[in-house]
DNA sequence: GTGTAGGTAGACCGAACGTTCTACCTCTTT
DNA sequence: AAAGAGGTAGAACGTTCGGTCTACCTACAC
């Protein structure tokens, strides 16, 4: 029984949030059942609903662990950068080693957006929240630049950021990151 | 029997086609059934079956629909432009006109790649090779406007349409088109 | 006038969907 | 010793999915 004691916050859950994360990022939420899931995360149906309302609860906490992610490398950018303009240089290139990497299915959000197109549903307002927090997080690191149109400028940044993330697994990822590491190191050259 | 003579070329045929590029665009594709679908076109299965090997097919020349659309698009603006940064105006303008329209739901083809992420898929292939088309296009443009570098800066103007396209449904669109719009002009105003 | 293309109407298929259920097992806490 | 939470195993629910089928009707072209 040489078993580490870590057994109580769910194993089981913790396997379905991370199959549910791989497989839905990958191919898609209407496009993957209830099964697929079931069985790469091994475990069975009746588990899923002990943890779970249905399917559409899961989805919401696979967005939500996305975002837990993002918001990860968000504050990893700040600790590293020393300055605002560093911070917002280092988001970028966070964003471009995320598309650059092999598994990249473009925008978690926008993907779900695209499949929830319902303002009222919980997973598209999962969305929203998501967007809202990262065009927020933008506009004060422009703001401490000191930009004085600094909400246009996160606009700017989120659209640059939009267009890199949707095309980045439609054309030739290199290619995608460059053109928005240069939009944004224009962006900081103007208002910075 | 006072009846029109261009029975000929499959009514029944665009019903189907029109009322598949209006509930795919609205609601998305896997969530819509093909019974949806043939019940708002008026059409029975069998007709539907008839004209087309199968959904796939159907979604296919819905995307064609959406893609000569957008031909047309390019097409006026090429007309109405005098210049090559006119027709680029141009163009993102008819883009911002379409960001604005109440039944804006974002991009056709984004919205499709998100469902159907398979690089090898008929649907995928389809919006790859729209994409194809619009990035030659846009630099075809900036060459003929003199611009040295005229790929990275179509790259550029199509992220930035890209950014617009995916977030056009998802905040407020009249600021989407602004920041977009004055993208553009800062890219023409560069390039120019 | 006969053949054929396009259409209607509706039954039908097997498979997959999300969801619920009963029954039993195994820890940990009390 | 008892209780309860978390888990397994697997059958079953009704619905919807995409797709096929037969039968019959209508208009036009040869």
């Amino acid at each position: 029984m040489a078993r580490t004691d870590t057994t109580r916050p769910s194993e089981a859950r913790t396997r379905l949030l991370n199959t549910a994360l791989r497989i839905f990022y990958a191919e898609g939420i209407h496009a993957v059942g209830i099964d697929r899931i079931v069985e790469e995360a091994q475990v069975t149906r009746a588990t899923l609903y002990r943890h779970f309302l249905g399917k559409e609860e899961l989805v919401v906490a696979y967005l939500n662990e996305v975002d837990a992610a993002m918001r990860g490398q968000a504050s990893a950018a700040a600790e590293r950068g020393n300055s605002p303009a560093e911070t917002l240089r280092g988001l970028g290139e966070a964003i471009a080693a995320g598309i650059r990497s092999p598994e990249f299915r473009g925008c978690a959000f926008l993907n779900a957006a695209a499949e929830y197109p319902d303002p009222a549903h919980p997973v598209h307002r999962t969305v929203l929240a998501h967007r809202q927090w990262f065009h927020d997080t933008v506009e004060a690191l422009f703001t401490e630049l000191g930009t004085p149109s600094a909400e246009p400028a996160a606009r700017h940044f989120v659209m640059l950021r939009d267009g890199a993330m949707a095309a980045g697994c439609l054309s030739d990822a290199s290619l995608v990151c460059e053109t928005f590491l240069r939009g944004v190191d224009g962006l900081l050259r103007v208002h910075g």
